[in-house]
RNA sequence: CGGGAAGUGGCUCAGUUUGGUAGAGCACUCGCUUUGGGAGCGAGGGGACGCAGGUUCAAAUCCUGUCUUCCCGACCA
């Protein structure tokens, strides 16, 4: 369905300035572009220009969606606090969930997901194993109150997002429905025109199995995702890594010298001892003590590290996992916060691989205001168990390729999750097999965020002058913009040509040729056809296109042939 | 929640240090001119300075409180 018009009668109020509320560039231009406008932090109007963009991610979401089998539904925003509870989220999803009361008293949520909703309409109508697999889907605002929200629709509390949901007999079904949405995901982003990665992922809140996070790689993107040329993605709570020695680590002093305490009065931070050291963060051993449901316990990475807790964790064998108090460090210490070393200390050690062949390395003595150094391992102290516990940097190995791991950033569009029982066990949805025993109904989930990925096009395709739309995602697919009064009514002509084929904006607008060329390149129209003096001396069309800049002179009978060619790839 | 910045016509900002009831550019209205890169000239309309309280003869300006917004962090599918 196309949808021409007219500049002079739509509504698109763009700004010649940079609003004061922006800081991104995709924010900068959606409001300057006149797609949205802000209502209250974190909450957003989308104009006919903005939602124009969003409808058309949609419809592409929707096409590959009915193409795996999906079916479209719309549930309720609002939703009653007793469905919460039997999935166990009211507590767990704490302060994040926007609730309320009806005038009854009775308690809601406004949705910010849909598993309870959608597990319940299945466990009321589903009996059989006749009647799957299958899934559901829709598009709707979803609600979170977000901590802070940030850069325009990019992190907001009300959101457009689209949530498919999948209910198979099996695990292996579930993975079948779920590689299914994998490739749906794969074309849609690829189809949006986006620059993107996919990486394995935490499960998070949403509870389940496994899942895959896509990301639109850019700057601005709030979470760092390792990559690698061979394919493999993770972001970095999941990543693996192999380890390069590096002999600069151990060439420091390959004698082992024996430990000396140095008076560091009121130096806790690595920061201030390297400082105070003159010693590189790498020759430092960072103890951290957590607690968890086993009682105390240290764990060793190198100063420059950074712990990830997964691992931890997983090392541990616990569930529950948290830095200790000022005085539960002190209890397991003996000292307090800021000089704890593995020396003498009366937890169980948990040491980082890295920290196996260090050398005369310094860490906390356990003793108030004192450091050690020359601290050597196997010698000094014998941990309880080694393995990697830091996070992935730069430069370590692919687990896959041994090639070296990049870490970029990126913008989380998409996510898919392996739910298996997480929802179908407390909600009872079963179905009755074919002999008759019930069974708990295989879930998957996933999310496209439609209004987040029409601002992460914009940061990945935009220039000092304005944004540049793919052209599958864009409000318009080309301008006709008229010059010269004269030619008003060949524009008409061409706009009428064009318009049930294409997307077409004529702007008809009585304003100089600057405001339209400036709004023509701020709104990011993929094909600009310019009626003006040329068009007056020959009869010749300026087509300019927006990525390249490259210019044409057409005669109008010329253009139906370019417009399809560039537009629609034929 | 911790740290930082900011609220002055529709928009972007100046004025606050050194109190004396407000200004620019853009936008808007009318007229004339103009028509290939956010036009020119002329004439107009529009704000009492986020809100509340206080100090003062006098507050946009000083003090106190409060609300809102943005940024960094913590936190979070």
């Amino acid at each position: 369905m196309r949808d021409s018009r007219r500049f002079s009668s739509y509504f698109i109020p763009t700004l010649k300035e940079d609003p004061r509320e922006a800081e991104i560039p995709s924010h900068k231009l959606m409001i300057r572009a006149g797609m949205i406008r802000r209502l209250a932090s974190g909450v957003y109007e989308f104009l006919p220009l903005g939602w124009k963009v969003v409808r058309k991610i949609e419809a592409i979401i929707r096409e590959e969606l009915n193409a795996i089998g999906a079916q479209e539904i719309i549930m309720s925003a609002l939703q009653p606090k007793e469905l919460w509870e039997e999935s166990g989220r009211w507590e767990l999803y704490g302060p994040e969930l926007m609730r309320l009361k009806d005038r009854g008293g009775r308690e809601f949520c406004l949705g910010p997901t849909h598993e309870e909703v959608v597990t319940r309409i299945v466990a009321e109508n589903i009996k059989s194993y006749r009647q799957l697999p299958f899934s559901l889907y829709q598009f709707q605002m979803k609600f979170r109150d977000e901590i802070r929200p940030r850069f325009g629709i990019m992190r907001a509390r009300e959101f457009y997002m689209k949530d498919s949901y999948s209910f198979d007999l099996t695990e292996e079904g579930c993975r079948n429905s779920y590689d299914k949405h994998y490739e749906a995901y794969k074309k849609i982003f690829t189809r949006c025109g986006l620059d993107y990665a996919i990486v394995e992922a935490d499960t998070g809140n949403i509870g389940g199995e496994y899942s895959h996070e896509f990301m639109v790689l850019s700057s601005i993107g709030e979470e760092a995702v390792v990559v690698c040329s061979c394919g493999y993605g993770a972001n970095t709570e999941m990543a693996s890594y192999s380890i390069v020695e590096k002999s600069s680590d151990l060439e420091e002093s390959s004698e082992e010298k024996e430990p000396v305490e140095v008076n560091t009065p009121g130096l806790s931070s690595i920061e201030e001892i390297t400082g105070f050291m003159k010693m590189p963060a790498e020759r430092f051993i960072k103890t951290l003590i957590y607690k968890t449901e086993k009682g105390l316990i240290a764990a060793l990475i190198r100063g420059d590290a950074e712990l990830n807790e997964r691992l931890l964790k997983a090392a541990v064998g616990v569930e529950d996992l948290t830095m200790a108090s000022p005085e539960e460090i002190q209890e397991a210490t003996g000292a307090p916060l800021g000089f704890s070393g593995p020396l003498g200390i009366k937890v169980p050690i948990y040491a980082d691989t890295e920290i196996l062949s260090m050398k005369n390395a310094v860490s906390g003595a356990n003793i108030k205001d004192y450091h050690l150094k020359n601290i050597n391992p196997g010698r000094d102290f014998t941990p309880e168990w080694s393995g990697n516990l830091r996070l992935v940097r730069a430069g370590d190995l692919c687990p896959e390729c041994s090639s070296e791991l990049k870490i970029l950033r990126g913008i989380e569009v998409g996510h898919t999750f392996l739910l298996g029982n997480r929802y179908s066990a407390p909600m009872q949805a079963n179905y009755t097999d074919e002999k008759g025993d019930e069974k708990e109904i295989v879930m998957g989930c996933y999310g496209i965020g439609v209004s987040r990925l029409a601002a992460a096009a914009i940061e990945q395709h935009h220039d000092e002058y304005g944004i540049i739309w793919p052209t599958a995602i864009a409000p318009f697919e080309a301008v006709i913009i008229q010059i010269a009064d004269d030619a008003e009514s060949a524009a008409a002509g061409l706009y009428a040509d064009l318009k049930e084929e294409y997307d077409i904006l004529w702007d008809d607008r009585k304003e100089s040729p600057g405001v339209k060329f400036k709004d023509a390149q701020l709104i990011g129209i993929p094909v600009q056809m310019i009626l003006g003096k040329q068009f007056l001396k020959d009869g010749r069309v300026e087509v300019v296109f927006r990525s390249t800049g490259e210019k044409q002179y057409l005669l109008p009978e010329e253009i139906a042939g370019i417009l399809k060619k560039h537009l629609r790839g034929k």
